[in-house]
This record gives structure tokens, C-alpha cells and sequence, in this order.
DNA sequence: AAGCAACCCAACCGCCGTTTC
DNA sequence: TGAAACGGCGGTTGGGTTGCT
């Protein structure tokens, strides 16, 4: 069953000739495409409008850029895709001269495979369970999160004893029904403990001034409520000797990579970060959250909680100051861990250099700061009144 | 060289949301 | 207000190409 339009009339099918193309070609270079179910018919074709309006869209569009996808485009796709998973016409968007047709195809027959071989489930950019197994195999008593649910935090333990696992993958790839965050309950800038709303473990202010801040308060600021990507997703490895950071998203409107780059233009913002010094943050469904803030340099790092905070966790700031040292926040249990994080992507493509066109206007384009009450948090307060 | 399998990708299918009447 | 037309999208298919045996 063809579509109503193509039901219609006789039409030809497959693939396009020369001549077909030429004459679409003309036909709408002289005309234009007010029409689809117009096209055909002027054009003299025995094509279907929607035939015609794919060929335009696909081959015969003058802005087509054609050839293979260079490793920035790679690391585009890869980075929009974690977050608007098989929506391929808003991950186009983002590369110029790409139809979705063709993101599709490239996801497909390349990125996929590549995901698939690293271990990672190219759905949930999660590691696939066989993965996640065979790392569980390595030893250590588990804090792991459900390990039934391919959604859940992946966390595997060494074992050197400390409990520490070799990395982990957060991937909060279930957004709540709606994340409604009213004007007056976006926070000032400062750390929060995202699994007691309302605390505030780290304020921003002239002296305690790496503190980023993550204003999630009850969830995610996500509100896709279709999308099973990731929001968040980077890997920490606590046997990588520098800090790297990686919040894969909020990059503001520079060029960022998905590891140190992306770290490094959340502070673009202004107000809460400073320039050149980055904050990742990722949480996975139990609501738990590590954060770390991340040197410009590269060399120092490690979160700064407040004092009280600290106490109150049975942490001295000696824990959690100093050395790379995320903390994971869950139910008020802090647990300082020393470990360093590197993107996924650059695990994936080996390359922490490159950039990404994901920028700001995605994350509107796909809601991600809005709630269905009209009540989220919009890219510019999402800036702190940058 | 022939046969086969895997891969690539252009095109189709069917559904959905929006617009028009 | 509802039906039809239309545009757009993601999933799927199938023919052509390439690589391997």
C-alpha cells in the first residue's frame, strides 16, 4: 500500500534516472516547491510529490554535501544522538549539508558497529549487559546499581581494595514524566546535593570560587519524555593520572568536545563558573550525582564542599579537595572517590580534541529546559542570567 | 572466475502532526 | 468541527557493490 498520494495515479518507482533528475532538477530550480503534489505533474514526471520532495531532499539539493562524514561530524552525530537518540532529522540540523537519510544510514552501518565493539549499547550509549558483566567479573564486593536494568549507573570495582571502580558510566536514560522547575526554585549558583533538593553543598562566591553548579532538583532537566538517551554520560577512570571532566551537554554556544572542551565551556556562562574551569555532574536513576570541578590546567581539581556538608557526611575537606575527586552524592552518602573522567566519546574515537557543533540551540530544540507546565528553566537561567 | 555473504545506501512504507477546506 | 490533503519523520527494504573463499 503506497501512500494516498502515490495511490492516486500510476507512478513509477526505484531508482531515478538522469533524465528524471534533470528534470526535477529543473523544474524546481526555475519553480520552487510550494507544492509536492504539485511538482510531479508540472514537472512531467511519473513520480509521486512525496517521491520527488525525498530525491530533492536527499540527492538533488544544491547545499548537499556529499562524500564521507569527517570525525567531527562522527563526533556530532555521536554526542546529539546520546541525547535525542533516532531522531534524525534534529541531529541533521546539525550538520550541514547531511540529510537524515543519510545520518541514518552512516548511524547504521558505522557509529553503531563502532558502539557495538566498544561494548556499548548504541541505543543508551550505556555499556551493553554482556559488557557490564565481563567488568563485574574483575572482582570487588558491588555497589552496583541494578544490574538488570541496562539504564542504571555501571559502576565495576578493582580490585585494589578501595572499592573504587576502574570507571564508571552514568547514564540517566529515563527522564521523569516532567521535570517542572518554577522560576523561583532555580537555584543561585552553587553545588547542590541533587538527592536532597535544597541542599546546598557548595556556594558560589569570591573565595569558594570553583564551585559549579548543577541545578537538578528533582531529577533531570530534561524533558524529552520519548528520548532513551543519555544526558549526562561520561566514564571516570580513576587510573587516568590528569582531571578530566566531561558534562556532555551545556557546552554553551562554543565549539567544545565532549570531554575536556565541553567541561571547560560550561564556565562560559559566567555567573556561577568561572572561565576555563569545568563541572561535570551525572546522575543515574537512583538519583545519586557525581560532580567534580575540573582546572583549567588540568592538574588540579577535586569538588569543595562546604565545611557543614562535609561534617555532616563524616568528610573532612581533605577528602574531597586536592586530588581528582568526584563525589557521588546519593541519599546524603557522600563517598569521595579518586577518579578522573573521560568522556565517552573520546573512548569511542580515541580523541578528546575534537569539536562538536552541539550547541545551546539543541538543547531548546529538544526541550530539554522546559517543562510541560511552562515552568522550566530556560537556556539563558540554565546560564545564570548570562 | 564463480559463488556467496556482508555491506552500503537510495528509496519506499506507514505513521503522525499540521494545514486547509 | 471533521475529513482530506499534505509535509515530515523514522523504520525498513532491496538492489547494487565489494570483499572473501
Amino acid at each position: 500500500m503506497g501512500h494516498h498520494c502515490c495511490s492516486k495515479q500510476k507512478v513509477k518507482r526505484g531508482l531515478w534516472s538522469p533524465e528524471e533528475d534533470e528534470k526535477l532538477l529543473r523544474y524546481i530550480t526555475a519553480n520552487g516547491h510550494s507544492c509536492w503534489s504539485a511538482v510531479p505533474k508540472n514537472a512531467g514526471l511519473q513520480r509521486c510529490g512525496k517521491s520527488c520532495r525525498l530525491r530533492w531532499i536527499n540527492y538533488l539539493r544544491p547545499d548537499l554535501k556529499r562524500g564521507t562524514f569527517t570525525e567531527q561530524e562522527e563526533r556530532t552525530i555521536l554526542d546529539v544522538h546520546r541525547i535525542l537518540g533516532n531522531r534524525w532529522a534534529q541531529i541533521a540540523k546539525h550538520l550541514p549539508g547531511r540529510t537524515d537519510n543519510e545520518v541514518k544510514n552512516f548511524w547504521n552501518s558505522c557509529i553503531k558497529k563502532k558502539l557495538i565493539a566498544q561494548g556499548l549499547d548504541p541505543k543508551t550509549h550505556n555499556l551493553l549487559p554482556a559488557s557490564k558483566n565481563l567488568l563485574h567479573a574483575h572482582g570487588g564486593s558491588g555497589t552496583a546499581n541494578n544490574p538488570s536494568n541496562n539504564h542504571a549507573a555501571s559502576q565495576f570495582h578493582s580490585s585494589n581494595g578501595n572499592d573504587t571502580p576502574p570507571f564508571t558510566i552514568s547514564s540517566p536514560t529515563k527522564a521523569p514524566a516532567t521535570v517542572a522547575v518554577p522560576p523561583s526554585m532555580v537555584p543561585p549558583p552553587g553545588l547542590y546535593d541533587v538527592a536532597n533538593p535544597g541542599m546546598v553543598i557548595g556556594q558560589h562566591d569570591e573565595h569558594a570560587h570553583h564551585h559549579a553548579a548543577v541545578a537538578m532538583q528533582q531529577g533531570y532537566p530534561y524533558n524529552d519524555q520519548t528520548n532513551n538517551g543519555a544526558l549526562l554520560m561520561s566514564f571516570t577512570d580513576q587510573n587516568s593520572a590528569g582531571v578530566h571532566a566531561s558534562m556532555d551537554f551545556l557546552n554553551g554556544s562554543s565549539n567544545s568536545s565532549s570531554s575536556m572542551e565541553h567541561a571547560a565551556g560550561m564556565p562560559n556562562a559566567g555567573n556561577g563558573f568561572n572561565q576555563g574551569m569545568g563541572m561535570s555532574a551525572f546522575m543515574d536513576e537512583t538519583a545519586a550525582m557525581w560532580a567534580t570541578v575540573v582546572e583549567p590546567d588540568g592538574m588540579g581539581g577535586g569538588i569543595e564542599m562546604s565545611h557543614q556538608h562535609l561534617q555532616q557526611q563524616g568528610l573532612g575537606q581533605e577528602d574531597v579537595v586536592g586530588p581528582p575527586a568526584p563525589i557521588m552524592m546519593n541519599g546524603g552518602a557522600a563517598a569521595a572517590k579518586g577518579v578522573d573522567m573521560m568522556d565517552v566519546s573520546s573512548a569511542v574515537y580515541g580523541s578528546a580534541v575534537a569539536t562538536t557543533a552541539f550547541d545551546l540551540e539543541l538543547m531548546e530544540s529538544c526541550g530539554m529546559f522546559y517543562s510541560g507546565a511552562g515552568h522550566g528553566i530556560g537556556i539563558d537561567q540554565l546560564q545564570w542570567d548570562c
